[in-house]
DNA sequence: TTCTAAATCGTAATGATTCTGTTTCATTGT
DNA sequence: ACAATGAAACAGAATCATTACGATTTAGAA
């Protein structure tokens, strides 16, 4: 997903164009990796120092309905990014340490032959963990997820 | 993973006995689907009034740790159940209306050489998510998860 | 039975997320 | 360009799950 076509598909559905959610849309796609709400706060503010956490998540939650953002849960926090343009369906891999994914283009369900009997299959997850090679390389592994959110 | 065996490892690691950790060992046991930690208060103040949400989460966390619970978030709640016995590894589908599980033998990364390049696997996590045969007999659907927690 | 550390209680703190009332602003029609 | 309209943003409070803390109780060992 690009920057353009985000702001495209705000505007075919009607929604208002404002500089703070091009500027949100921007800092996705910069970021490309998962992030929290926080992390994008704080970006935001160096540009308008005032916004609010009000503003942050009604724009995720509209973009998340929009398919413009995807979420996931990481070390018991939420986390976004800016949905991946890759047309067909995928899953990724998750660098624990900075967020980045890479691509896996199979997808275990392919292998399973329709609907389980007696189950009526919605939707599935299938993620896959572990460091990229820049976060081994840099030796980091201690610092952004490190504090392992408490199990519970 | 039965009452007794998750009450063996209590015991082998050196942890105490205690009449709540048996109730809470034994509700998790009966439910045998993914619950919420309220769900559990509510169940534990049947027989002790007074439990508090601290004894819930300080031995979910320890049960966890300890691999006797099993944990994931669904619809943005998240959800624990006894670790299911199957010694082997595997995934499950989940059943969104009643939290119920069923088995899925295959791994998805079975499938994969080991690590990718410039990636370290270090976990990963495959759920499929949908309605179980009971529940759609039932003609259950509106209620458990069915507020979807706000998207974002 | 006594002692000690662990477990629990009671309650407060934290932190993320959501909501409400008011104000500002983007868009549309004049 | 200007005013009207409704969406977006603001400010700050409310909510909810989760965690933390000091005091008390209890399991298990001596």
């Amino acid at each position: 997903m690009t920057v353009e076509e985000a702001l495209q598909i705000l505007q075919d559905k009607g929604y208002k164009y404002t500089g703070r959610r091009e500027t949100l849309i921007r800092i996705l796609d910069r970021e490309d990796r998962y992030v929290t709400a926080k992390d994008l706060l704080e970006e935001m503010q160096e540009i308008y120092p005032e916004l609010s956490f009000d503003t942050i998540y009604r724009n995720l939650g509209l973009f998340h309905e929009l398919g413009i953002v995807s979420m996931t849960e990481l070390a018991g926090e939420r986390r976004y990014r800016m949905r991946c343009n890759l047309p067909e369906h995928h899953h990724h891999m998750i660098c624990l340490i900075c967020g980045k994914t890479r691509e896996i283009k199979a997808c275990p369900l392919d292998a399973m032959w329709g609907d389980p009997e007696g189950f009526q299959i919605t939707d599935h997850k299938f993620e896959v963990y572990g460091y990229c090679q820049a976060c081994i390389d840099a030796g980091r592994g201690e610092e952004v997820f490190s504090e392992q959110a408490p199990v519970y």
